[in-house]
DNA sequence: CTCTATTCTCGTACGTCGTACGAGAATAGA
DNA sequence: TCTATTCTCGTACGACGTACGAGAATAGAG
């Protein structure tokens, strides 16, 4: 089998399987559309950008300017392409995302093996996935969708499933352990990127600040007055992820 | 002081203090804008509409149809009125959402105290928070960008603090088993979500579990190949909730 | 009452988005 | 050389968020 890492073509009129139905939980991309197809198409014009670089392009673009300027138009100007062109490498704007989302998941690539124990290496996982979280803060919000794992996807999933082995967890509870995991750490780094946010813009702390003053002070709100007053010491990002993802792992057991 | 609930006016360009640069973790709504504004325009023509059921019709869609169905236009149409007449009611459309995502917290209102168990009432709260999430399948996305607590968040924000209350812990850290605590929730339920709608859909389902049988078939991937020959009994995603919920939760300590 | 300042309503219009369509260019095998 | 195939991309369409401003409704002043 191969999974299509390299150039591949994916004409839009192709992907018309799924006629996605618009509803709260519609579902995606046809996975097999996606990663399975053959490269063999060797007729015909020869492709002048690739998957690849395209997908990379719009990598760039969320990185340094936010998901919210990745559109087709932008992404095909900065790789020097028509507009139009794009949708010979990928059927829609999701489908782009996805392969983003996959692209990045390049960087988790983990070479050690598993140290034999499970709740460290776990937590060297999470840790890790943070950090790639931080390094692309738009995937937090790209991955509360639905995502079909693509081939750098597995490669982790299957170290994550390396790493849970010794825990002896049937096949769905291991599953169930890497996407709660996942799910957990994208909740906090989004939180943690948006309280980043909101700091950077002192204006903005401070009209905040002032909010909650307020609401404080009129009385009916008597624990929250006196949570803002005694603050304790602030907290680091850091330190708060590595406290509950310790509670999280270490309460995890193999029953 | 007034927590603005009921219908207030906001003109659109009142709100032109925060400039909203478009960076990855640009600054969204003004909250003393949004939420401290007194009712006392009493001059002038008289609204015929209102917040509170602009907010409603909003939620209503964004239930039945998802949150991409939520526009303008659609929830103008809901309504009954022009287009451009919500923005006299919300400045833009994001601030919508803000007040649909504190329009729904009403219904998280509890009125029991707190029991003194302070363990026991938390894991309630998290219940509390799945069911309210599943009801509004919106939720977990629109809460990956930050929100500034509106009056019904801030009462069930109230009541949290209070369950905390036994634990000592200090103001910050209340606040951030909060923000944490509702974050796993949000993470959690998204995933389940999008699990639910891809079950929905036979076709979907049959195809992803072929790709990863073919992915699993090609002996680069052993970990997924056993763990998804050896499934083990289907978990629930009540249970697995419960059953991470109870790790987090019992984790956690006072010191 | 009339006048005026204020507030709300909403039709029109602009720029941007995703992408359907199809004409033309490039290539591989017959 | 011809033909089938594949890729490129200009044009165009409908939907989006929302700026603008003319008109309608209302409250207080005279």
């Amino acid at each position: 089998m191969n999974l299509a890492r390299t150039t591949s073509t994916t004409k839009g009129k192709e992907c018309e399987a799924v006629p996605s139905d618009g509803k709260p939980g519609a579902v995606g991309v046809d996975p097999e559309q996606l990663w399975l197809r053959p490269t063999e198409p060797r007729r015909g014009r020869r492709p002048s950008f690739s998957r690849e670089a395209i997908t990379a392009a719009a990598v760039t673009l969320a990185d340094a300017e936010g998901l919210e300027v990745v559109t087709m138009r932008r992404v095909a100007a900065e790789v020097g392409a028509g507009v139009m062109s794009l949708y010979s490498y990928a059927p829609d704007k999701e489908t782009l995302l996805e392969l983003m989302v996959d692209h990045v998941s390049g960087e988790l690539t983990v070479t050690d093996p598993p140290s034999g124990d499970w709740r460290a290496d776990l937590k060297t996982v999470a840790h890790l996935q943070r950090a790639h979280m931080l390094r692309h803060p738009w995937l937090p919000a790209a991955l509360t969708t639905r995502r079909v794992p693509g081939p750098n996807t597995l490669a982790f999933l299957e170290h994550v499933l390396a790493v849970l082995r010794p825990t002896g967890l049937d096949g769905a509870a291991k599953l169930e352990v890497f996407a709660q995991l996942t799910a957990f750490v994208a909740g906090h780094v989004g939180h943690e990127i948006a309280q980043a946010a909101v700091s950077r813009s002192p204006d903005r702390a401070a009209a905040e600040g002032r909010y909650l003053a307020a609401v404080a002070a009129d009385g009916s709100h008597p624990e929250l007055a006196e949570a803002l007053s005694a603050p304790g010491r602030p907290l680091t990002p850091e330190a708060t992820f590595t406290r509950f993802l310790n509670r999280l792992i270490d309460g995890l057991d193999t029953d």
